[in-house]
Formats: C-alpha cells, structure tokens, sequence
DNA sequence: TATAAAAATTATCAAGTGATAATTTAATCG
DNA sequence: CGATTAAATTATCACTTGATAATTTTTATA
C-alpha cells in the first residue's frame, strides 16, 4: 500500500489534517512557546479536537519537534546550496540576506528559532537548533585551527564567532522586534521598503565593521 | 509604624525573604519564560512553601511585574546618565557598551526582557520593556520629524529605527548566545577577553555602518 | 455497495497549576 | 515577659494540562 506521497496523488485528508495541524503548531508555539501553548489549542486551530492529534503525532514533543524539522528544511536547504557556491540566480550575495529573504515567508519563524534555542538542553529541539547554528557559523570558522592556542589565532576566532552570533541576532532580530518597529515608525517590518533597507544595513555591517583584527 | 527601608536599618526578615524570592523568580523566569515558571519551584528555590509567596506578593502576574521592575531599574538609570551626558567615569563611551557592562552583572537579564518582549501586548511586563524600549531608542529618533511623509526624512528614520534595533539585539543577543558560543570556542561569553571583544564589535558597527544615507 | 482501515469523537484519568482559608510558628517591640 | 503582628505552614479548591481508552463516524478501496 505505497502512500499517495510516493505516487504524486493529490493530498489524501489525514495529509491535509497533518498539515492544517503542524500549521496550526508552528504559528501557536512560535507566538506562546512550546510550554504555553496548550494541545487543545492547536487542535482547535486545526478544526478538530485535541485527542485527534494523536492520531498523528505521538506526544506534544513529537509535535514540537515535526514542526521545528518542517520549519528548518528551507534553512538547511538554502545554507547548502550557498555554502557550494550556488544559488547565482538569488537576489542577495549575502548569507543574511538570503535568510532574511526565507524568513520573511514566514516571519513567526524567527520567534520559534529563538524559543527552541532557549529551550532546555538536549531536547530535540534544541539540539536540532544548534547543529543547524553550528553548519551555519561553521562556514566562517572553517579552517581555523581549534586545538591550537596560538594568541592571535585564537582571537581571530573568537572575532569570527562572535561577527557570526551578532549577524544571525540582527537577521532573526529583526523580525522578533515588529512590535518596536510598529511603535516606532508606524507599519510593519515586512514591508518591501523596510525590508531593503535592512537587507542594505546587514549589508554594510559585513562589509565594514567585520576587520578581522 | 516606619518601615525599616525608610529608616536605614537592617533589613528585616521578611524583607529578606522578599529579595531571595526575586531573586529565585528572576532565574525560573528567564530560564523557562512566565508560564512554565511554576510558583512551587520558585518558591523551593527561595526556600519557602507555595503559599507562603502570597505574603509579599499578590499574584503570580504581581510578582512578575516586581521581577521586572527591579530589574529594569538599573538599565533606565544607565539612559538617563547617559542621555544627561554624564556617566564620564563610565569604562565605556558609547550606550551599547555601558549596557553591555550592566547587563554583564546579570547575564539572565537578557532572556527575562526578550521573554517579557515577545510575551502577551498588554501585559505588564510588555509594556514596562517597550516603554523602556522607546526611550533607549528614542534617543536616536529625538527630533525627527513624524507626522511629515517627507521621503528622505521618513528613510532616515526608517533607517535610524532600524540601527537602534540591530544595536539592541546584538547586545542582549550575545548574551543569549552562550550555549551557542560554547560549542564553538568553549569557555565562557562574560569571560573578560571575551566581553572586550564584543565590545570592540559593537563600537566597530556603530562607527562603521550607521552612515545615515 | 460492502468492508476494512483511517480519522475523529466523547469520556475520563492522574498530575500539576494558581489561589484561598484556616492554622501554627516565629519575630518584634512596648 | 507578654501581646501583637508578621511569616510560614498544612490542607484544599477549582481548573487546566497531556495522555489513554473505548467508541463512532468517515474515507477509501476491493
């Protein structure tokens, strides 16, 4: 009994009730956190009742973690096609930019990113976060040595690691800060104007004030 | 009947206990947001029963609300020395250093302000950080025109709103990024050398990248 | 259409939550 | 010391939570 998945058929119902239900998830656990927001309420976005959803994930965690796999695919994707050089038809050159352009599909995702790496360690989630964090700092670090303890190869490092935390903190910040942004200048964050212009300011923050020593 | 605080003398039992439960509900609250913060564990921490929390503080909301007021203090402080132009005995110049510094003595205090960010609009917490939010960033904006569509006007202070917040989040964002920082170099991020180097990076940027134009 | 599998429902559970009341213990001060 | 207030305790409440079991409804397919 091949699933419709591998075929190519049209969407049977379970898929689309999966589908609605992770939907449903990813918007309440990025608004709430994975605590907060409660199964019934998820279901109820959904459009069913809440022991429906474990006719398709086998705890709130298994929930939690379907979502975060779901969401980080278009990261990891897009990470792997720059770090090969690839992506020439992309609007931005930049790492940053390219991110910003991924999240601003889906602009709750940076709140869900900033829970799960907050979250308790060795959960799922967490771990999925920081080796999806590692593969993507680790493009700037590679070819630094690590065991050495050579002075200023070791500064060098810490510089690179931390122009890589300050990047990925203005990147997702950026859209964890609508409500400032709201009452600040009026509009939201997502606008096209808005969003150029921050593209054009991580732009010129890797290019200026990332001297290397 | 004077309380003890208005004299001067030593504090008093119940004083005491009223600062260890702070302290105890500042740590849970950081760690694991408002809601998964139970007012059991925090009151094991303080070395109380639950009830007993009831004495001092009315509400679970009420006590939130008391964890961010003491901890917001002394970052408003900081601005208004820094706005008054004083602070010249201060190891750092520019505002983001001297936060750095503050928040440096409280490294939880960052995850609390996100957490209180992105929680609930109308919350008290939320209000009391964007309030404080507006000054910070206020100070940048101050006499810029707001009601006039002027373009070049309006990108400018799209753009000064848009520096304030990279500022921001890179600030309370390294401090977030210990785990992170610890997979990738080791060691700790309020290590002094480590705190330097940050701040070096967020004098670069604000040197380097804030050109208005 | 008949039937087996999938999907969703109702009812319920034990555990944990914030909060209240009543009570006991401890501290403070005349 | 003794009395009065402050501080902390035990016991308990109503409610919500994630999870299971049993059942019914719907979907799909032979």
């Amino acid at each position: 009994m091949p699933t419709d998945s591998e075929i190519g058929q049209k969407e049977t119902k379970g898929a689309q009730t999966e589908r609605r239900i992770l939907d449903a998830a990813e918007a309440l656990f990025a608004e709430r956190g994975f605590e907060a927001a409660s199964l019934r309420e998820i279901a109820r976005a959904a459009g069913i009742r809440q022991p429906g959803l474990y006719n398709y994930f086998e705890s709130k965690e298994a929930l939690y973690s379907a979502v975060l796999d779901r969401a980080l695919a278009p990261l990891s994707h897009a990470i792997d096609r720059f770090l090969l050089g690839a992506a020439p038809d992309e609007l931005n050159s930049t790492l940053a930019g390219v991110i910003t352009d991924l999240l601003l599909e889906h602009p709750k995702m940076s709140a869900l990113f900033q829970r799960a790496l907050q979250g308790d360690p060795g959960t799922h989630g967490n771990r999925l976060i920081k080796d999806w964090l590692d593969r993507l700092f680790g493009q700037a670090i590679a070819g630094m040595p690590s065991g050495q303890t050579d002075d200023s190869a070791s500064q060098k490092k810490i510089d690179l690691v931390l122009q890589s935390i300050a990047m990925f903190n203005i990147t997702t910040g950026f859209f964890l800060s609508q409500r400032i942004f709201e009452t600040l200048v009026g509009g939201n964050v997502t606008d096209p104007e808005v969003v150029a212009r921050q593209k054009a300011l991580l732009d010129r923050i890797s290019r200026f004030a990332f001297s290397s020593d």
